[in-house]
DNA sequence: ATGAGTTTTTCTCAATGTGAGTCTTTCTCA
DNA sequence: TGAGAAAGACTCACATTGAGAAAAACTCAT
């Protein structure tokens, strides 16, 4: 652990000298996830300078040494990004995905990096915060991703009508096995690059696996979600980060069947956006940190080899 | 994320200068678990100088800058306590289980610490590699650590015969509801000290829940096991891993029809340590990496509230 | 205002998974 | 040789799940 090399205090403490042993950085990196138009979005933000110049890459910055824990500093540097007051960024669920530190993942010098996901509800367009070239959300279905065995083909952004169901949109669905969600777009005003600087891109996947996983076994869809919502407003998240689509009455009876996922609030919402059916009833997220039974994936090819 | 601070060549330069601005250093420690006599045991070494001399602590030591990844560090460090060769360690399990960098955590400057988690199967003794004073494998049940809801308290070490089943040993099987396996040792020669050095106590909790979550979904349960094991040895390690004794019939079933978990090897096990009973079936792992359907935790208590 | 098309919510049914036991057979040990 | 233990196969009642159907409540374009 830290620190085996000193024998007495004087060693030691010439062994701990900062300047003298540890040159390597550290950073914390954000996957910040949102919806957006009923879509999957990431934050990330351009490049304002070498390496990767115009680059998308993940917001993020230096831990503060001497000042800061890990989770602070990405609470931080995501505020700085957004815009984010305090009261906001409470509503934000941040929790740490891992920790990259390839001695080349930066070609300047040996930068681990500790990496955050977030789930976050509709927020504000993103402001370039710090001194980066600009900040947008990408819609997670337009980007190509290394080492993701579901990656999808790069493919022309549709500006248009969404169901307000699943992130698809092209008609194709029930999507076949082995589909990932295809290229939809609706917010983001310019095509995505489909690569990141660093090793972000790697990053970007590993957080995205992180998510579908958690929504399985963990409340944290309703993250997604304003105070109150309809349990289609839920199916809808499960739909975006998923990529597929739900049965609407099973996991209507899901959702309700697990005990403290959430609590009705007596009301019944109006749903402007509607395209008819009646007025939903309106939930709030339980007390459950964890969901039993869990919400399994569909398919997600029973033991995979 | 990494360095957003420069504009140009020449200013990002001057910022990275390694010794300039990060002082901040990076270690890797290690949260290896293993069976012994059918308990689950970690590998702990005693500080041999300040701070906290003479306390328990996880394996561990700095990355060395430039020259290594996270992953290499931490079975670089694993090995280095544990003797282990490098074919040994090929079965060795290892995975990343989180960052811990609170500005605190050590008293002589900011450390962000990358911890890892190891599976292992038997294990010859540690040798006290490094510098460290000694290094151990201390049984898990014995210890009693930082915001675990379910921590043991101090009990006398009793050396002694071990049923060859759950790690409990006390003849007070079945263990209540919410109860957590009773003391018991097997190997290690002193009684553990309940106080670990740093932040450690809270590693060690996060990487047996880690633990004891991952069994219920991945085989890595098999990790702990030689190449060929019954049935039942696999249920040895869901029961000292756990801490609760399982229906043998169920467990039985439930294995092999998961697909992919173990398959069949033809062979049949001597046992020669056994107590009665017909010759087990060897199995060896099979090639799922997940496990569909996964096997729970007995209660584990609904939604955690 | 009317009818087509949607959405919410509840039900049914068949298939599958699960906990708790029982039972037979095969071994070890005293 | 008999008591005790373990492996493994079964049974049974019950919970959970996927697929589908259907009633009721709305929206929207004619």
């Amino acid at each position: 652990m830290d620190g085996r090399r000193p024998d007495d205090e004087r060693e030691f403490l010439a062994a701990y000298d900062p300047r003298a042993f540890a040159p390597i950085a550290v950073t914390v990196d954000v996957v910040a996830l949102t919806l957006r138009g009923g879509a999957l979005h990431l934050l990330a933000v351009r490049r304002g300078g070498p390496p990767f110049a115009g680059a998308w890459a993940l917001p993020g910055g230096f831990v503060q040494a001497g000042q800061e824990s890990l989770d602070e500093a990405a609470a931080r540097e995501l505020a700085e990004e957004t815009g984010l007051d305090a009261g906001a960024l409470g509503r934000v669920h941040l929790e740490q995905l891992g920790s990259y530190g390839q001695p080349d993942r930066d070609p300047r010098m040996h930068v681990v990096s500790v990496a955050y996901l977030a789930f976050a509800p509709h927020l504000p367009d993103a402001t370039a915060g710090g001194d980066a070239a600009g900040a947008d959300w990408l819609p997670v279905e337009s980007l190509h991703l290394a080492g993701q065995p579901d990656a999808a083909p790069p493919r022309p952004i549709e500006q248009g009508r969404r169901t307000g169901t699943y992130g698809g949109g092209t008609g194709r669905r029930p999507p076949s096995p082995g589909d990932s969600a295809p290229g939809a777009s609706s917010a983001s005003a310019e095509a995505p690059a489909p690569d990141f600087a660093f090793d972000h891109d790697r990053i970007v996947a590993d957080g995205l696996e992180r998510a579908r996983a958690k929504i399985e076994y963990t409340p944290l869809a309703t993250a997604f979600l304003d105070e109150t919502f309809t349990i289609s407003d839920l199916r809808a998240v499960y739909e975006a980060v998923w990529g597929a689509p739900l049965h609407a009455g099973n996991f209507h009876r899901k959702v309700l069947s697990v005990p403290g996922f959430v609590e009705s609030t007596g009301e019944t919402g109006s749903r402007p956006g509607s395209r008819g059916g009646p007025r939903a009833r309106l939930y709030r997220a339980g007390d459950a940190r964890q969901l039993h039974p869990a919400l399994l994936r569909p398919d997600h090819e029973a033991a995979v080899r």
